[in-house]
DNA sequence: CGCAGATATTGAAATGTTTCAACTAGCTTG
DNA sequence: CAAGCTAGTTGAAACATTTCAATATCTGCG
């Protein structure tokens, strides 16, 4: 067994080293690596085995520091662990390394605090863009940002009189659908298991919960229960289960997304509530494994991968920033998916 | 509605203009930044005025280029979809986003060539560190860029003769638990829905249910039907139900990971296959999800916070590259979640 | 008053690229 | 054969920092 020391702190190579050992100035060796076609074949040739012999690796940094902005740009979710985020992710992953572009997450868990410092980290960082599902509902600090150039996309967020670029799903459509179906089902007392109201999701989902049973002509306020989860996880979604009235208690759960719901189904079931007989549950995302839950959960769908690409996309346009880039903003419209938790 | 234009292209400040606006030199400044106990109290305060009424943000990149490595580490896994790596991220998220560095997330999707065009681009950034899950089972270039300075810790994969620093749980003895549970039910026929076997965990949850047979006096050629699945999506598992012998078919149904069990499940259940009586079904890794699903579906658990949490860690004192640091390996034990989908 | 020792600040070199005006050779052309 | 091209190459400035030896200013002391 040996013991595997770090070689001696030998100086990294740089291009005057390549330069040297190739014979030629070090512009030529830039040429080689950024315009090859205005360097003659057998020159070419010698300067690369150089490189290949030399082992050496330019550097992202320094030719950012003389180039402009870098090629890595931010992403900022919520909460990674959030399956909505992983499904939403591949979309933006597959559209930025096709061109070339380093994906560098970061996960605010809904703090400020944290959010602002990962902003301005990426800023010093000098990426060309950012995509992000803001913490607050006050997102001047981004316009701000996007103002000093760097180009910025909402993420599931509307964007706030355009603006800035966003992609989002209309919440308070889905809200709507998912108060309707409850309501058609013939639920009068619905408890609401949302998320901190600052979130904007909640708050829209919510709006359209209330919309709901208003059109059914009836008061939100003696329909819906609302309690409020400090965190959207299972075990958050379980606990709640205690804040819920015991008597003359709601007869339906809707959850503020499907992580949520998988608390609260768990936690039915410890208890030995049936659903959809006793309680009626339904989740929002749809996320992959909502139609195997037992019971098969309804949830409201969100195109996900649809979402992280024309994000994506979007940013692509934004931080080139074209002139006469124009504030553009899309929103995909979410789909019921009934199943066995409520209509069984 | 006016036209909201990029302002004009004004050069980004630098610390010259802070410098100048503050009337010290460029070297104060610095100091203020880097060490502001050397700097005299009125200064500093004159200094970081300015920089707050210039809008000063200093560059990442030039700060690295003079300074050494950077403060972004790279993580790759194999896919961002799976919902096993959704849940070891935030372990990994927490210990990086302490230490103030940034989370480079790349996803090879499984692809040794897009695997090393990541590892390229990495390397150019001068990340001090990588965490990563190999795509294939050389991991010579690996520990060629450890060599070259560059942290590297293999995530959920052994170390390979402690030539690199690994966190992993063992694979083997989570096949061989999967193996030994169908066959204490007295399943004999086991379809074995498995990944690519250049995959390393494939190849190593297979070698422990083979063992498991083995060790049960039987012959694991009969017993065991093995599937290929040519990606590890719920897709390809329901897929993967065509492909089962017809006649004399398997008993019980191993799938390599709770992502392809899912697609299993969901395929069973169209085709009216009642599990687990006429089929057994079990998974792998435990995801969130598992215990929900219909039927509670027997995984085989991994502690995946921990893992992410450990590789986080080990990383960050490979990356220091403390003088004398041994390759450590660290080991996590499976653990058997007995459900619905085996023992209804 | 002169000097030692702190304390605070400065100016310039160094970091690894890109870019670009200037230069060189080798051809063609009138 | 001089003049004008063209293709290839060069050398140095520029980029935004950090670092550090050198300098300036103050404080107290003999």
């Amino acid at each position: 067994m040996t013991d595997i020391h770090r070689p001696a702190e030998r100086r990294r190579l740089s291009m005057v080293d390549v330069a040297a050992h190739a014979g030629v100035s070090v512009g030529t060796v830039s040429n080689v690596l950024n315009r090859p076609e205005l360097v003659a074949e057998p020159t070419l040739r010698r300067v690369r085995a150089s490189i290949k012999a030399l082992g050496f690796v330019p550097s992202a940094p320094a030719r950012q520091l003389r180039g402009g902005s870098g090629r890595s740009v931010g992403v900022m979710v919520r909460d990674i662990g959030n399956p909505f985020f992983s499904e939403v992710l591949p979309g933006i992953e597959t559209r930025l390394s096709q061109e070339q572009l380093l994906l560098v997450l970061c996960s605010s868990g809904d703090s400020i605090e944290k959010e602002a410092h990962y902003l301005q980290i990426l800023e010093q960082h000098r990426v060309p863009g950012i995509l992000i599902t803001p913490a607050g509902q006050d997102i001047s600090h981004l316009v701000e940002l996007r103002r000093r150039g760097i180009g910025m996309v909402l993420l599931d967020r509307p964007g706030a009189d355009s603006q800035l670029c966003a992609v989002a799903v209309d919440n308070v459509r889905g809200g709507e659908l998912a108060g309707a179906h409850l309501l058609s089902l013939g639920h009068r007392r619905i408890a609401f298991l949302n998320g901190p109201p600052i979130v904007r999701q909640c708050a829209d989902r919510r709006e359209g919960l209330v919309k709901a049973v208003r059109a059914a002509g009836l008061d939100p306020d003696e329909v819906i229960t609302e309690i409020t989860l400090p965190a959207l996880t299972p075990r958050e979604g379980e606990a709640a289960l205690e804040r819920l009235p015991a008597r003359g208690g709601p007869t339906a759960l809707f959850c503020v997304n499907d992580t949520v719901a998988l608390g609260a189904l768990r936690g039915l079931e410890r208890r030995g509530v049936s659903v959809p007989h006793d309680m009626a549950v339904m989740g929002y995302d749809d996320v992959e494994f909502a139609a195997l839950l037992s019971p098969a959960l309804t949830s409201v769908r969100q195109p996900k991968h649809q979402l992280g690409q024309a994000a994506a996309e979007l940013l692509l346009t934004d931080a080139r920033g074209d002139s006469g880039h124009w504030h553009q903003e899309i929103v995909f419209q979410p789909e019921l998916m009934v199943r066995a938790s409520t209509s069984g």
